[in-house]
DNA sequence: CTGTTAGCGCGTTCAG
DNA sequence: CTGAACGCGCTAACAG
């Protein structure tokens, strides 16, 4: 243990604790000469402030809490590309949490950090419509909360999502546009918000455009289940367009239209929510509503930054930050 | 700011500091009675010990840090899966670092650790063979550390890798078995220790079994510099098996394949070093050695935890767990 | 079984 | 310009 704390750079130089802990933070009352020296012996030893005791002493950690449900997940990923490019050009620190789309483990990780451990939290929701009174606990203990992506309207912390309504309508409008006179829609999670606004925009698309009936298919977590059901509902309904409301789903339809030999894009256009990694090692590759994960990643952990450094909660209460997405066409792709 | 310290739990039960204190650690001297009232209270305000105050007290912060280069990568998503679950069943936190594979900030962040903050460090090398002095200083400090994956070898601290040389025998030997009579390797990194052992593995496997002269193509970082280096390659040397030491060197190959019209596996037969999650979406899919990412995870985890806890430091001095990795077939792979 | 006290390392008052 | 002293919240040693 040959840790350095001030009381060790104050002997060294013949100084006292408390001239040694100004020098460190360049007050201004002390000389030119004396920060300089203390400067120097701190960099030699390489002294680090114990974190612990500034942490008890000022109440701020530098440390901020990223509470996501999965990490093997490439949108995540790149969302906590974007938080941490942020983060790090302020000294911050992360503190990560996997809920694994738990509630319970979500609460009680949250009710852990109501005494000092972070200087503020970032959140995607491990379920929705459920009761957020660990989150009201959370901000009432002085904590800021930026909730992304998966966020609760009942929750008036400021929220930074992408805008998947508009997206929606836009990538059903894509597939009429080529055209699709059957669109089917593939959904999961019809109870989670983003699901239901996803599939709105989808449905108000179908009506606003064509004479067109929805088609929607619920599909579950079961792969094996969801292939049987996409592959029955692809022999029975035929339809010539496939919107499907997230990645996985869209790779399963591929599967089965290998097996059942459907001609991609020929035979059947395919669009679908996605980032841009995999979709283009399919193929033909997959034309995808790409959200802007690293975008949102940023936005997010700049909002956490203002409410924490500037403490202008009243000013961002209720903000919502909504972010566009993105229509990509890949090569090798004529949908 | 209405957070909840012992303090005030003491004054509403008219208990003594201490008594609580020692009440919520569950000690003996303390009546089940009095205990019980506690934690009845404790757990009604959601008192949550500051973790500030406990790490400046005793040393120990319940947090390690991880130090990855970087987190757009299955692999290493993959492996937090595996440390995610070890730490979280003892209760830690994870604190993630992120280097970028830039040295530079590994030495910055490393330093930052010296005092404190977490109670050991998982490691993965941003780069090798450079001055590790920065580590060596952080375990002269008492701050355990376990490196995995990319690892020096002139540390003595734990490591936990795969069997890299073996399992690129046994990926070049499949391809002989196979029948391919010319196989071309794949390599990037040629300086990183890793990728050197890797391309021994090919180079014995093809001594060992035929009379084949190795093929290396040297590839860079840029993908369409690469797919034109492949390209001309395959249109020069007429390969008929590709050993592509990372997966994204795969799927150039594979797109490369495509314009030039070679059958995959009829005309040429592919595989890679890669992960489960994207092989399977390339058609047809890719055989792959795949590394036991989460299990490293776990591994490296269960050895820092394990110095942690016991302080068995000289036991496990120099102690390197060797994952084996696997050979996986799938689905509509006929290699 | 319970209370009193001291100190972990730092930053900030209050004195010079 | 510098030093002495206090307290952040918690735990452990020392009483009783």
């Amino acid at each position: 243990m040959s840790k350095v704390n001030i009381k060790q750079l104050a002997k060294e130089l013949n100084l006292s604790i408390s001239t040694v802990s100004r020098a460190l933070r360049d007050s201004y009352e002390i000389s030119a000469d004396t920060k300089k020296k203390v400067f120097a012996l701190a960099k030699q030893l390489n002294y680090q402030p114990n974190p612990n005791a500034s942490g008890l002493r000022g109440q701020k950690t530098k440390t901020i809490a990223v509470v996501i449900p999965e990490m093997v997940n490439d949108f995540f990923s790149l969302v906590i590309g974007g938080i941490e490019k942020v983060t790090q050009e302020q000294g911050y620190y992360l503190l990560f949490y996997f809920t694994h789309g738990d509630y319970e483990l979500e609460v009680s990780f949250i009710n852990t950090l109501a005494n000092g451990r972070v200087d503020g939290v970032l959140l995607s929701m491990s379920r929705e419509n459920n009761d957020n009174s660990h989150l009201l606990e959370l901000t009432k203990n002085g904590i800021p909360l930026v909730l992304f992506d998966r966020v609760s309207d009942n929750l008036d912390s400021v929220k930074v999502t992408s805008d998947n309504y508009e997206s929606a309508v836009t990538a059903t409008r894509h597939l009429i546009d080529a055209g699709c006179k059957k669109i089917a829609y593939l959904q999961v999670h019809k109870n989670i918000s983003i699901g239901k606004i996803r599939m709105n925009g989808y449905l108000d698309a179908l009506q606003g455009s064509t004479q067109q009936h929805p088609l929607i298919v619920e599909c579950s977590n079961e792969n094996e289940e969801t292939f049987e059901t996409i592959e029955k509902m692809l022999v029975e309904e035929r339809p010539d367009g496939i919107f499907a409301s997230v990645e996985k789903l869209a790779v399963i339809c591929y599967r089965v239209c290998e097996k059942i030999n459907l001609r991609i894009p020929r035979d059947i256009k395919i669009i679908s929510f996605s980032n841009l990694q995999t979709a283009s090692l399919l193929n033909p590759s997959l034309t995808t509503i790409t959200q802007p994960a690293f975008d949102m990643g940023e936005a997010a952990a700049k909002e956490l930054l203002n409410i924490i450094n500037k403490k202008s909660k009243s000013a961002s209460k209720d903000k919502h930050v909504i972010l566009k997405s993105l229509l990509m066409k890949r090569k090798s792709t004529s949908i």
